[in-house]
RNA sequence: GGGUCGUUAGCUCAGCCCGGUAGAGCAUCGGACUUUUAAUCCGUUGGUCCACGGUUCGAAUCCGUGACGACCCA
């Protein structure tokens, strides 16, 4: 038998004992009359002397996380979901009229028990409650994670996330700054006239991004569908239909692999403003991410790994080229040329050895030569490079802009440029954060960039975009000008909870089967 | 996909180099203790040493394969 079945035996054994005094082990009558963050915020000054005068009686519940036994004297540590509260229970002045002596016998650390008593403080002035009534409501068969060092072990906390939230408080600040942060960006887009909008997760045509869909089949219409890869594609229709600005918060799915910074399902939201362009999303992101960071921080500097990142300033904003520039050095006059460049070769020099892998460079010049043109080609060797060698080393928020159209399917073109898109990325921590666009709403040149994409998919890109006729419909039937931008939701949290993984502010994040 | 490291009691970890009865703290259980703060003190229980295979008289320890995880790289 191990310790757990043995522990288990023996605290069934008390929770039985319980029913034969009558007690329910898991009853529900039990109702608190005030939350321990109440509690403590109601008597943070008062002292004893004025205790003693209001004589107020106070029902409290919670799990049991410590237990301190000096003879008749027992200090207990309850912790509700709004804090932790030290209860002070003496055997000779606990109610001999009721069960609660009895029942203090059998309580377990990890119990959820029911007290009501006097504010109080002991000697060394800590806040405690009185406890004259005590019983137990919700027995607990396993023991909890060691007191002091706690659950440290990444893989059982991610697994077992409920013990990570009873033991870690940093976990539960965590999540409790997630839900903040998306409260704070529903309310930040909904008094800015947003509506809130839920569009499909089930889908056939898994469009609006490159990236892999998770496959699955309808029974009984006998249907082949994806999970959704984005949102963009529906919201765009809402905003045919006459909802000008919209935005959806909700899970996306991509078959990609798992690593501290993706989760095969992650948290985004996409929102959608009529009569606007990437420049203006710009303004909007800086005042939208400035308005998140003081909410949570109150301030606008906040530290992230060994950094201090600042989101005071305006956005730092640079073209690939230049960024590509600046790293290996050009000059100033020589980094204007190359964000005005045509010259593949002069690209392909640049990207060559600077890649992901050494052949990347050739394969992009293979697979596109046929079907864009030589700036797309050249900026689009330039990002290959930023990808690599730029992308994880910008730190303090920056915008990217000037993304060549061979990467952007479903970005407007510039009018002056027709080479480059009016995109924008936004980078921070190393990560990339947001990804905005003047939206295309040409339905020709969105037809021809989709048929580019099956092109693509024909070459063998599992990647590579669907066609989706009925999108194209929508366009054909006309869509305002709009820009439209995407936030990864967890990204955001990692950023604001210095958080190095993602795994740390997924609740249950995908781990693999045991 | 590649590399490095890890997996031993419910939890946190020693032990492994150099093979010879499986260890500590916390938790549990029993006892002492009327203001503790990781309470203290005395005693106690608890193990598929990740799995499988190999070497060996003998493997937690050495070797191989695999599983799971962490970190780094791609």
């Amino acid at each position: 038998m191990t310790i757990e079945d043995r522990i288990k035996k023996e605290r069934y054994q008390k929770s039985l004992l319980l029913k034969t005094m009558g007690k329910n082990p898991y009853g529900n009558k039990f109702k608190p009359s005030i939350s321990i963050s109440e509690f403590k915020t109601k008597f943070t000054s008062q002292q004893n002397e004025e205790f003693l005068l209001l004589k107020s009686v106070y029902s409290i519940a919670g799990r049991v996380m410590a237990i301190r036994n000096l003879g008749n004297v027992n200090f207990y540590k309850v912790q509700d979901g709004t804090g932790q509260l030290q209860l002070y229970i003496n055997k000779n002045t606990i109610d001999p009229t009721d069960s609660s002596k009895d029942q203090l016998a059998l309580i377990d650390i990890g119990d959820f028990i029911g007290v009501s008593g006097t504010p109080m403080r002991t000697k060394t002035h800590e806040l405690s409650l009185h406890v004259k009534h005590l019983e137990i409501v919700t027995k607990s068969l396993l023991p909890l994670p060691d007191k002091w060092h706690g659950l440290t072990n990444v893989e059982q906390r991610y697994r077992q996330r409920y013990l990570d939230l009873i033991v870690n408080e940093k976990s539960r600040n965590i999540f409790k700054i997630r839900s903040q942060i998306i409260r704070e960006i529903q309310s930040f887009l909904d008094t800015r006239g947003f509506m809130e909008v839920e569009t499909p997760i089930l889908d056939s045509i898994a469009g609006g991004a490159n990236a892999k869909p998770f496959k699955t089949h309808h029974n009984a219409l006998n249907e082949d569908m994806s999970l959704r890869i984005a949102t963009e594609l529906h919201l765009k229709r809402l905003v045919v239909g006459g909802f000008e600005n919209v935005y959806e918060i909700g899970r996306l799915f991509r078959n990609e692999g798992v690593s501290t910074k993706h989760n095969p399902e992650f948290t985004t939201i996409e929102f959608y403003k009529t009569y606007s362009t990437y420049k203006d999303l710009m303004s909007f992101s800086e005042e939208l991410f400035r308005h998140l960071v003081f909410k949570i921080h109150g301030t606008y500097q906040i530290p992230y790994g060994n950094h201090i990142i600042d989101f005071e300033k305006s956005f730092q904003c640079s073209s690939i080229a230049r960024l590509v520039g600046e790293h290996i050095g050009f000059s100033e006059s020589e980094i204007r040329k190359l964000e005005q460049t045509s010259d593949i070769e002069l690209a392909f020099n640049i990207a060559k050895g600077r890649t992901v892998s050494y052949d990347t460079p050739d394969l992009i010049l293979k697979e596109y030569e046929a079907i864009f043109d030589k700036r797309s080609l050249a900026l689009h060797l330039l990002y290959a490079v930023f990808e690599h060698e730029i992308e994880h080393k910008i730190v303090q928020p920056t915008f990217l802009v000037d993304f060549p159209v061979s990467v952007s399917p479903l970005a407007r073109r510039k009018d002056e440029d027709p080479s480059v898109v009016e995109r924008f990325e936004l980078f921070c921590a190393g990560m990339e954060i947001s990804n905005a666009f003047s939206e295309l709403n040409d339905p020709i040149d969105q037809r021809m960039r989709f048929e580019l994409q099956s092109k693509r998919k024909m070459m063998g890109d599992k990647e590579a975009h669907d066609m989706d006729e009925d999108f194209l419909t929508a366009l054909e039937i006309g869509m305002p000008p709009t820009a439209g931008q995407g936030i990864g939701i967890d990204r955001v949290v990692m950023l604001l909870t210095n958080s190095l993984s993602i795994r740390e502010v997924i609740l249950f994040p995908k781990m693999r089967m045991k």
